[in-house]
RNA sequence: CGGGGCGUAGCGCAGUGGUAGCGCACCCGCCUUGGGAGCGGGUGGUCGGCCGUUCGAAUCGGCUCGCCCCGACCA
């Protein structure tokens, strides 16, 4: 490719609204435009390395038996009424009518469209187990779009989908998609990690989500150094304490606390640590019951856990309404003390730490000192239900230590079981002859967030470093000045020795200044830069490696060669 | 949806009531060629939109649209 005759606006300051260092590099060298908030334009360069992901992506499905197929962006409401899902999915579905008069929407993921497909043609166990997967666009009108690529309302994805005849067959297409996605990661040179995640609302008992490791991920990754174990923090395990105070209980006794309702307020009032603290808040369960939540000052409610705890399908914080008729104080003094019949307690394991400690009185403006667990009120059911953080016990392994993390979400797999095939009626006829609804399984990556991830991991202060498999062009030949024949002709040669030899090479011939060609290239970050100059006349050139930059000079017919290993070496799995 | 901020030339910004500006980019010429050069000359804006106040509005008021950030939320 030639510079001069292709379309790479870079911009020397980029715009005020872009704040990432993915989007903003992204925009100002030239990869992608907004349209509108959270839609955007790929240009060259961000199509080329779109395709770059989207390639690795489908290999490595295809090597793994999935088979590709197409599905619509616009989808017809009945398919989603079949699931439920066209009520329950919320504005995030982007629904509308067409000219006459029927609603559609766009597909923010495909389970009822694919589903449709495979109950249509597939009836016998005899053509499972299946896979099928695609590669295009998805639409979800987003709450909040931001961070550019990283949270873009309409982006490209990769979802796939195995069917299967039973529970042996899902953890094998499952395991089977697991270690595509591992080999994918790998491939694409990004530092990740598979992680145990919630399933959220797309249902299924069991998923991993697969973090790129960077600073500004939304995501926190809890996890242990010596066993490996690796969660988001929505799903983060942790073990119990060993008991470790040893304090004499002191009498409970009643105090007065005037307006001080809150862990910062009660533990300074008091002159208690903050840990000492029984943090008590009041849940409604699916609607219905109430259940007592504590936890020590410092901690926080997880409520997924306490939801899974509870075997509950969603937990909520109660109305002050409901806290006041059940403690009979107003919020910010209830505790479990006295409350024993009244309410189901469950105690965090972190209540099992405390000792004198302090906690709501239910009575306005008043707390217990001296509180102990155990004597003062019944500790009947103590689980972790509280979010783990840096420094806890690993639940997996004897010694580990739980640290964080930050990771940008990539990828997911699901199990899904029978939610879907079971209310479309995707069923198989089994050696029996009886009819039993498919096991399925989803499994999705985000291409262009992969490619914003890939920036977020890898960049400097002057722009992008690709990992090589990404890059939009392997390698640049910068072209210092046209105007002299001995640069342009070996320029020339080096460029088409490179491109007869199979690497992605583009050619800076533009009619620039060097300052120019150098501050492009390297914010672009084009992966090795062959910089033909003044020494182009004694027939030497200078390879600039962008990474580390490493520069050497040598004789430009080497340069093929040379170049061609080190890509081979950056584009080589290690395992 | 709650809180905050911003809309003036392609990008970054200045301009608090009196005829719309700067830097970069872009076009022409000269000059220059190893880290976003220099000089000279140019092009380009219904100041997001609508309504109002005023002799006069980018500037004041109201409404509206768009965009960004924080939160809530989220396969």
């Amino acid at each position: 490719m030639r510079w001069s005759h292709y379309y790479i606006p870079t911009l020397r300051e980029a715009p005020r609204d872009a704040e990432v260092p993915s989007h903003r590099l992204l925009v100002k060298a030239g990869f992608i435009r907004k349209v509108a908030s959270g839609i955007y334009d790929g240009l060259p360069l961000g199509l080329r390395t779109i395709r770059k992901v989207e390639n690795i992506i489908r290999e490595e499905m295809n090597r793994a038996g999935a088979v590709e197929v197409s599905m619509p962006l616009t989808i017809p409401a009945d398919l989603w009424k079949e699931t439920g899902r066209w009520d329950a999915y919320g504005k995030e579905l982007l629904r509308f009518k067409d000219r006459s008069d029927r609603w559609f929407c766009l597909g923010p993921t495909h389970e009822e469209v694919v589903v449709d497909l495979v109950r249509k043609d597939v009836r016998s166990y005899r053509d499972l187990p299946l896979i099928i997967y695609q590669i295009g666009p998805k639409f979800r009108d987003e709450i909040r779009p931001r961070f550019g690529l990283m949270r873009a309302r309409e982006f490209s994805m990769k979802d796939a989908y195995s069917f299967d005849v039973d529970e042996k067959g899902l953890e094998d297409s499952y395991r089977r998609m697991f270690d595509a996605y591992v080999r994918i990661f790998k491939r694409c040179g990004l530092e990740f990690q598979p992680v145990e995640a919630e399933t959220g609302a797309i249902g299924g008992h069991f998923s991993h989500e697969f973090m790129v490791i960077a600073e500004t991920g939304e995501d926190l990754i809890m996890y242990c150094q010596k066993c490996g174990y690796a969660a988001n923090r929505e799903r983060a395990e942790r073990r119990r304490e060993n008991a470790s105070v040893h304090e004499e209980q002191r009498p409970l006794e009643k105090v007065h606390t005037p307006g001080k309702r809150t862990v910062e307020e009660v533990s300074a009032f008091l002159k208690v640590d903050k840990n000492r603290l029984l943090k008590t808040l009041i849940y409604k369960v699916d609607s219905g019951s109430l259940v007592m939540a504590v936890t020590a000052g410092l901690r926080e409610i997880n409520e997924n856990k306490l939801t899974r705890f509870l075997g509950a399908e969603r937990v909520e914080l109660a109305t002050a309404e409901e806290i006041e008729n059940l403690t009979g104080a107003p919020v910010g003094f209830a505790g479990p003390v006295n409350m024993e019949g009244k309410v189901r307690i469950v105690c965090d394991y972190s209540v099992a730490e405390v000792v004198n400690g302090v906690t709501g009185a239910n009575e306005e403006d008043h707390h217990f000192v001296n509180v102990n667990p155990g004597r003062d009120f019944a500790v009947k059911e103590l689980a972790d239900i509280a979010f783990a953080v840096s420094g806890d016990r690993c639940p997996r392994c004897e010694n580990g230590v739980l640290m964080e993390k930050r990771g940008i979400e990539v990828g997911h797999t699901f199990k899904l079981g029978t939610k879907y095939s079971e209310p479309m009626e995707c069923c198989f006829l089994d050696e029996e002859g009886n009819s039993r609804p498919m096991i399925m399984g989803c499994y999705g990556i985000g291409v262009g967030r992969t490619m914003a991830a890939a920036v977020e991991q890898n960049h400097d202060k002057d722009g992008i470093i690709w990992p090589v498999p990404l890059a939009p062009f392997e390698a640049v030949v910068i072209l210092l000045n046209p105007t002299y024949p001995a640069q342009r002709e070996v320029a020339e040669k080096v460029y088409s020795s490179l491109s007869g030899e199979g690497v992605d090479v583009i050619i800076d011939d533009r009619n620039e200044r060097p300052g120019v060609k150098f501050k492009d290239s390297d914010l672009i970050g084009f992966p090795f830069h062959v910089i033909v100059g003044r020494k182009a006349s004694e027939g030497m050139v200078e390879v600039k490696v962008r990474r580390t930059g490493e520069r050497q000079d040598i004789p430009f017919q080497e340069c093929t060669l040379r170049l061609k290993s080190m890509i081979e070496n950056e584009k080589t799995v290690r395992e």
